[in-house]
RNA sequence: GGCGGUAUAGCCAAGUGGUAAGGCAGAGGUCUGCAAAACCUUCAUCACCGGUUCAAAUCCGGUUACCGCCUCCA
């Protein structure tokens, strides 16, 4: 039984889609006015492993997931750039994709932008003022959170002490246009140059929280199954959401909500942000990391975790990693030189012990570290299996093939070509020449051609079958 | 001040009443001409105090520390 953490109850709950077999599923998408950072691939990384575990299980997964293109970020960025804000987006989204396509990230099955969803946001702004629940102010629209009776409930506070919060931090000048300090933004009128869109109450652009709710409700329905987003943005953001959407429809917005832990870094182990400064841009840390060792750090802590991002916890994401992929290796080589026979009946009840373990783990709030012990177990069999004296082909095949298929719901691709090389042919006369030499034991010979291939990166195994090589760098 | 989350070996981390999974690192061993890879063995009484119980890391009460949200933020 699929179980998962629904935030709105704070409970673990059985996971029921609307309609059997299809998931209506949206995460709340990057604001596109610089790289992002490991936080952000994070969420990504996290939302899609529990993507790609749905299909693994079976469901089709409608993934939904914003870019939030213009606001006050993206038109101080673009100013500083001499871009307009729409240049600067379609950079940064170009760099999005760039970055979680190397991560593995599965694309979304749409990418709304908010500048592509202005007439649906007007409209939904106009509904919310005809109920009532919006009101003008000065060519800005706000909305009356009191006015929602719901109000507070995902985030577990009651108004007054919202309020409370709210107005130790007054600004003065957008204040006084409030009703009330929790009222917050719909629609914030333009400023003399800055990009505007026309709504019947004036020229301005949305407010931040309006556009998820906009465009989760169109693409997806007015109630959808899972809604997705970082923990930071349970409040105010997605509990706006909720008021908006739902004072609209007069329905239940989302079924499931799912939250992000943070990646924290530094000694006090602080959340890494872009407003704190103390942030890694994926862009960066991909010129000196490997993306699989990246994707397998990521996904391999549990989504509600925080992670702790430093070397030695991406070193040990390394090792880690690199032991799958040598047992992966290690049984293609063995492969070549396996006996033709059929599966065994201890091989195949290995390997369905092994998923079922699996499944059982991430059915429970996708407990990865759980669902690991069946990749790790997995592999230990593979590799003795590989090690054995006689092994049957299709052991081997079908025991890598679960390891392959386990690991692809974690994003990471166990089957990934090796580095083509024009030097295989040389390698392997090496290879042979040293062989050559072993056999007459001249091992001073066979020592130095080793060497030699060591210093080009060229790293030799001996086995009872032969002598397998690999790239030190993969 | 309000709300929420953590605290388990050097590190990552599972475990929700019956005397601590797994991984990394470390140590020893097997295999190897030597290596490499692999496999085997080994390595903790669970932040602190008190309580409930035949029995608690696990339940209850309290304490401490750290993190996050309450303002833009994945």
């Amino acid at each position: 039984m699929l179980q998962l953490y629904n935030t709105l109850t704070k409970r673990k709950e059985k996971f029921k889609p609307q309609v059997p077999g299809v998931i209506k599923m949206y995460v709340c998408g990057p604001t596109v006015y610089n790289y992002i950072h490991i936080g952000n691939a994070r969420s990504a990384v996290a939302f899609d492993t529990i993507r790609r575990y749905f299909e693994f299980r079976g469901f089709q997964v409608d993934y939904v997931s914003n870019f939030t293109d213009v606001d006050d970020k993206i038109i101080r960025a673009s100013k500083e750039q001499h871009l307009t804000p729409q240049q600067l987006a379609d950079k940064y989204i170009a760099a999005f994709y760039q970055d979680t396509d190397a991560l593995n990230i599965k694309r979304a099955t749409l990418n709304p932008r908010v500048t592509e969803t202005m007439p649906d946001i007007i409209d939904f702004i106009q509904v919310l003022l005809d109920k009532g629940y919006a009101y003008q102010a000065a060519g800005d629209v706000y909305y009356r959170a009191r006015r929602f009776k719901n109000y507070g409930q995902l985030s577990g506070q009651s108004v007054d002490e919202l309020e409370l919060g709210a107005s130790e931090r007054l600004d003065a000048a957008d204040e006084a246009k409030k009703e009330d300090p929790l009222d917050f933004a719909l629609w914030k009128a333009a400023k003399p140059d800055e990009i505007f869109w026309t709504a019947p109450w004036g020229k301005g652009r949305p407010g931040w929280h309006i556009e998820c709710s906009v465009m989760a409700t169109k693409f997806l329905g007015e109630t959808i199954d899972i809604h997705a987003g970082g923990q930071d943005l349970e409040f105010p953001h997605h509990e706006n959401e909720i008021a908006q959407s739902e004072a609209k429809t007069g329905k239940k917005f989302a079924n499931y909500w799912l939250h992000n832990g943070f990646v924290t870094i530094g000694e006090d182990d602080a959340k890494m942000s872009k407003s704190l400064g103390n942030f890694v841009t994926v862009h960066d840390l991909l010129k000196e990391n490997d993306p699989q060792v990246l994707r397998f750090f990521m996904a391999t802590t549990q989504y509600r975790r925080p992670i702790r991002y430093s070397q030695a916890n991406l070193k040990e994401a390394a090792a880690n990693l690199l032991k799958l992929k040598t047992a992966f290796r290690n049984a293609t080589y063995r492969l070549k030189t396996a006996t033709d026979q059929p599966v065994s009946a201890a091989c195949r009840q290995l390997i369905t012990q092994q998923k079922e373990k699996f499944i059982a783990a991430m059915d429970d709030d996708f407990n990865v570290q759980n669902a690991v012990m069946a990749i790790y177990e997995l592999t230990k069999q593979l590799n003795i299996y590989v090690t054995a004296a006689e092994v049957g082909q299709q052991d081997l095949l079908q025991l890598q093939q679960a390891l392959v298929e386990l690991c692809a719901v974690l994003g990471i691709n166990l089957t990934a070509a090796q580095t083509k090389t024009d030097l295989t042919e040389q390698i392997e006369q090496l290879i042979t020449q040293r062989n050559q030499a072993r056999k007459a034991h001249d091992f001073a010979k066979s020592d130095a051609i080793r060497d030699q291939l060591k210093a080009q990166g060229v790293l030799l195994e001996d086995t009872p079958q032969g002598t397998r090589w690999k790239f030190t760098n993969e």
